[in-house]
RNA sequence: GGUCUGGUAGUUCAGCUGGUUAGAAUACCUGCCUGUCACGCAGGGGGUCGCGGGUUCGAGUCCCGUCCAGACCGCCA
């Protein structure tokens, strides 16, 4: 028997007990006549001790050659410590070791496994295997675990049916780039890994699984983040025999269950907005609703002037920093510098400062007088020691200018509690987006989302105005899941098709197998799907979703732990068919 | 595809305006140490300054190119 304890379960309760311990040695302290060692495994850390007069010979000699990261066997009884160690669990008591042998030997790790590392990113990657020995990534990924159960339990209470779906499937060429799959049999034939189970979880509803969720790998070969890797998990779910009212009502409760389950906390109903409400009041269509800073509209008090950067303005806009008028004339000038990094792209940024006596000053007071300063302070709720910020252009850029300012006023300002947690409902989001590379609409969401059927003879004439039955659910400023009802009617899923630019044959051989089923009697259906990786991060409080991967990929979609990706033989080649441009 | 930041000991970093033999901490090795727990003390080994080129009497330092890593923009239906 390798143990009879785990390294974190012995109490002075234990006392005089003969104990039979396996781990690995953290961390030796040789005092000369004495040598205790941190023993750890995945429960925690128990003390070893060997001692010059309690120890044979032997053992000691033997105690003295390990090192970091050995792996051994002890047994031992437990006793009481000379002196306690309050700060660990395990601090009362500590392990007389009788024999000792060792499991198996370890060369110096590269970085030191211990809470505070001195291991890099790159390192900590490249040997993920040690990182995960350290206490935070290996709590991490239980996390990730309490958090996916918690998931799997509130669904398949409600008759949910986990179903699996393939990975090796059809490529399209609608939306993410997908990763590619040389077909053996098949010489010069590709299967595509699924950037979602989609049309498959639609096809499980004409087939009468009427609740279905899987947790399950997506695939999207496209540029990485901080809180996007190529392969990533969603919660993907489908529901038959309901309206959106239905979907949302079901996984607000998701949400709620984890949040009461994992964190404690006990959240009233999420506020709902449009999507059009949320581009106007906070630029961006998933805002953080943390803090406030809404745009405010200023077009109608700032274009009377000979101003000509607000006249050419298609939108100004401004928002209130409260107590804003504390920042020095450096701090707005850091700002500024910060809107005009190509990463933003503004002109340039105008404040307004509200002073205390009553009276205002701005960076454009050459063309505005106090009464037109006063109107701006009024209008964006500005009072004495405030400050306000203006940027103007083009609806779209000077909305998303303004929104990545307030994200990072608020982060300075430190609005944004990682332990708050504030979700919303984002609805009726645009059912086509033009596409300038093209010159041609697609899909906001995707092609099978259903348009507001009251909108569609909108479609002709003004596509840009059709909505959809689609929804966002987001989370302090993150996009943690998106859905729609569904098309599960064959002519309005060809119109759809039609206007995204597909010829009949191209959507045929594209979708014809979904079109087909449509055709045997499709439920009315409709889901969403959430990222798993982004929800548990943020539940844990934190933005990047590498730590909580087992083995991530990184900045350029390598997995440096392992080398991939990598070439590989001509052999293989030869039997896929397949030639390389440049080797 | 683009912008920015970085690459110096096993590791994390410092190294100013170009100037002697490139430093610190930690890790590692040796010795000492009667209760350690970030143990302490003494000593020791350890460097292709990412790579290539250029400027210069002289380059870790300046310039050009390139590779790698990270953050962001584009992209992510």
């Amino acid at each position: 028997m390798y143990r009879t304890h785990n390294c974190g379960e012995l109490r002075s309760k234990d006392n005089n007990i003969e104990v039979t311990l396996s781990g690995w040695v953290q961390k030796s302290r040789n005092k000369g006549f004495m040598i205790w060692i941190d023993l750890r495994d995945r429960y925690g850390v128990t003390q070893l001790i060997f001692d010059e007069k309690r120890s044979s010979k032997d053992l000691f000699e033997k105690a003295k050659s390990l090192g970091r990261e050995f792996v051994i066997q002890v047994k031992g009884i437990v006793i009481e410590r000379a002196s306690i160690n309050p700060n660990i669990d395990t601090g009362e008591i500590e392990i007389l070791v009788s024999e000792l042998t060792i499991l198996n030997e370890s060369i110096t790790p590269p970085f030191t496994i211990e809470e505070n590392t001195d291991g890099g990113e790159e390192l900590r990657m490249k040997y993920r295997y040690l990182d995960i020995r350290r206490t935070s990534i290996k709590e991490k990924l239980i996390f990730r675990h309490k958090v996916s159960s918690e998931i799997r339990n509130y669904l398949n209470n409600l008759n949910f049916v986990d179903v699996e779906t393939p990975y090796l499937i059809k490529s399209t060429p609608e939306g993410a780039r997908d990763f590619v799959v040389p077909s053996r049999m098949s010489q010069g034939e590709f299967y595509a890994l699924p950037q979602s189970p989609q049309t498959f979880k639609q096809l499980l509803m004409v087939g009468g699984i009427d609740r279905y969720y899987q947790i399950v790998k997506c695939f999207r070969d496209e540029d990485l983040r901080a809180d996007r890797q190529p392969e990533f998990t969603q919660i993907d779910c489908e529901m038959s025999f309901v309206n959106q009212e239905d979907v949302l009502t079901t996984f607000e409760g998701l949400i709620k269950h984890l949040l009461k389950e994992i964190k404690g906390i006990s959240i009233d109903e999420f506020p709902r907005m449009t999507y059009d409400q949320a581009m106007s009041k906070y630029g961006c269509d998933k805002p953080d609703i943390r803090f406030a800073m809404e745009l405010i509209d200023l077009n109608d008090v700032s274009k009377h002037k000979d101003f000509n950067v607000f006249n050419s303005s298609e939108l100004v806009i401004g928002i209130r920093i409260e107590k804003g008028n504390t920042l020095t004339r450096k701090q707005i000038d850091n700002y500024t510098n910060w809107v005009k990094r190509p990463q933003v792209g503004a002109k340039g940024l105008i404040y307004l400062r509200c002073n205390d006596d009553g009276t205002y000053k701005s960076s454009v007071d050459k063309f505005f007088d106090q009464d037109d300063l006063k109107k701006w302070a009024d209008k964006t709720k500005a009072e004495s020691g405030d400050l306000v910020f203006i940027l103007s252009g083009k609806i779209a850029e000077v909305r998303a200018q303004m929104s990545a300012l307030r994200l990072e006023i608020a982060e300075n300002l430190g609005l944004r509690n990682s332990e708050e947690f504030a979700p919303l409902w984002v609805t009726d989001f645009p059912l086509l987006e033009w596409d300038k590379e093209s010159k041609q609409f697609h899909a906001m969401h995707h092609p099978f989302t259903s348009p507001k059927i009251d909108e569609l003879d909108l479609l002709e004439k003004s596509p840009e105005k059709v909505k959809a039955n689609a929804y966002d659910l987001v989370l302090n400023g993150n996009e943690i899941g998106g859905g729609s009802i569904r098309i599960h009617d064959k002519k309005i899923q060809s119109l759809m098709f039609n206007h995204l630019g597909f010829t009949e044959k191209e959507a045929s051989q594209q979708f014809g197998f979904l079109m087909n089923a449509f055709e045997y009697g499709a439920p009315p259906h409709g889901g969403i799907a959430l990222g798993l990786d982004r929800l548990v991060a943020l539940l844990d409080g934190q933005e990047s979703i590498k730590e909580y991967i087992a083995f991530p990929k990184n900045n350029s979609g390598k997995d440096i732990m392992i080398d991939a990706p990598s070439k590989i033989d001509d052999s293989q080649l030869n039997e896929l068919g397949i030639k390389l441009n440049k080797k």
